[in-house]
DNA sequence: TAGATTGTTAATCGATTAACAATC
DNA sequence: TAGATTGTTAATCGATTAACAATC
């Protein structure tokens, strides 16, 4: 079911071709789903089904998949292990990216203790501090070093991703060190908007704070509605 | 400046106009780039200097602040201190809003004791966990009591936000029940996407590994690039 | 006043939804 | 085969950008 499209989607996808962030945002979202059938015991579903259990349209689902493929079969609609594990390659998720944190506070702690994200293949390989009294320290197996220490630390191991979990002030300059000295990829937790001449430097910025004002919106919104 | 504007801007607000998601989610951004001027001590600002700074268009900018009303002057563009106020008070930053955090994990503790929420009006006034053994501690002063005791605290407390950190398999038990006891507004980690069927009550979700993953699809995207 | 910049309308662009022929 | 459901094109909707008259 679906193999047999495969070769033919995968001919047809066109990497080239921007794909609006729209989209993109949508797809972990699908992959979660996915998963949630997949350990369900879910074999196939529709583009009609997944949509009312995701609060989305049918329509907009089958556009969506078909930026990356033909990945469901007419008449059929999609396997759900094939759908999920091929979504998975989209997002990268057949790599092991090693991660390294940058600031060990309390959600470098949250980051590294929460074992889902080294499930999803992003392992917390070492952290980073300024503070003295941490160095030699380890949280969950992990060590943590100097922020001297960085540049020898990643000439001697593969460093993916660069989580930034400290204060405001010290996130750019640190930020242009990690770049300059080659990472190319910054999931970015401190509360200012990181940009990066270099295209080839992607981050991704959490912030929680603008999260919470946007729930504070729609409190206050329904306040003042009748 | 901008004053004699403000009776005029305030009774053109249709708080009952539905205003986009899109700009909601801005709204944020522009009370931290304001923020940080008025730190700064720059005093006006116009919206072509300011879409230059936030990497977005001046045209932009206007139209999302006159979805709540005329903030600026011709000829002198916007007072920042005046326009940093406004946008804090429709995002509801002049009131205290109670949060208490459902779930005493780590991520709870990066919540309770990163200053920030409180400074922006969103003190932590209690936790709650199934775990006795943390029954009766403190993390940052604040009290870890028992999940069974939600409902006599909110009843002697105002707790406007719930937040919250527990893993999947819980949370949307968990977040009945709270809805339940009359919580109206849920900050929620867990990687579940939650939803009600009572209109009143808001949700935001915070999916920290779709978040990861996004970044990911980037770095893949990258490399597949020519 | 002249210059600058807003508020706002109109034009464009992109994303979502609808429809349906293709096909399993 | 008949029924179901996709992939894909066309229509609609909404959001962004451009333009400019209003006005400080």
């Amino acid at each position: 079911m679906g193999r047999i499209k495969l070769t033919y989607g995968i001919e047809r996808v066109n990497m080239n071709e921007q794909i609006s962030q729209a989209v993109i945002r949508r797809l972990p979202r699908y992959y979660r789903y996915l998963g949630d059938l997949l350990s369900q015991g879910v074999e196939r579903i529709s583009s009609n089904e997944l949509s009312v259990k995701m609060n989305s349209t049918a329509s907009q689902i089958r556009q969506d998949l078909n930026n990356f493929g033909g990945f469901g079969q007419q008449g059929y609609g999609y396997n759900v292990k094939f759908l999920h594990e091929e979504i998975g390659k989209i997002l990268g998720l057949d790599k092991v990216h090693n991660m390294i944190i940058v600031g060990a506070g309390n959600l470098a702690k949250a980051i590294v203790r929460y074992d889902k994200f080294e499930r999803l293949g992003f392992p917390v390989i070492a952290m980073f501090d300024v503070d003295s009294k941490l160095f030699g320290t380890k949280i969950n197996d992990i060590p943590i070093y100097s922020l001297d220490e960085l540049e020898e630390f990643i000439k001697n191991n593969r460093v993916d991703i660069a989580a930034l979990t400290l204060p405001k002030n010290n996130a750019v300059k640190t930020a242009n060190k990690l770049v300059s000295l080659g990472i190319k990829s910054i999931w970015n937790f401190a509360h200012v908007d990181l940009q990066f001449d270099d295209e080839d430097v992607v981050v991704e910025n959490v912030h929680l704070s603008d999260s919470l004002m946007q729930l504070s919106y729609n409190i206050t919104r329904k306040c003042n509605d009748e």
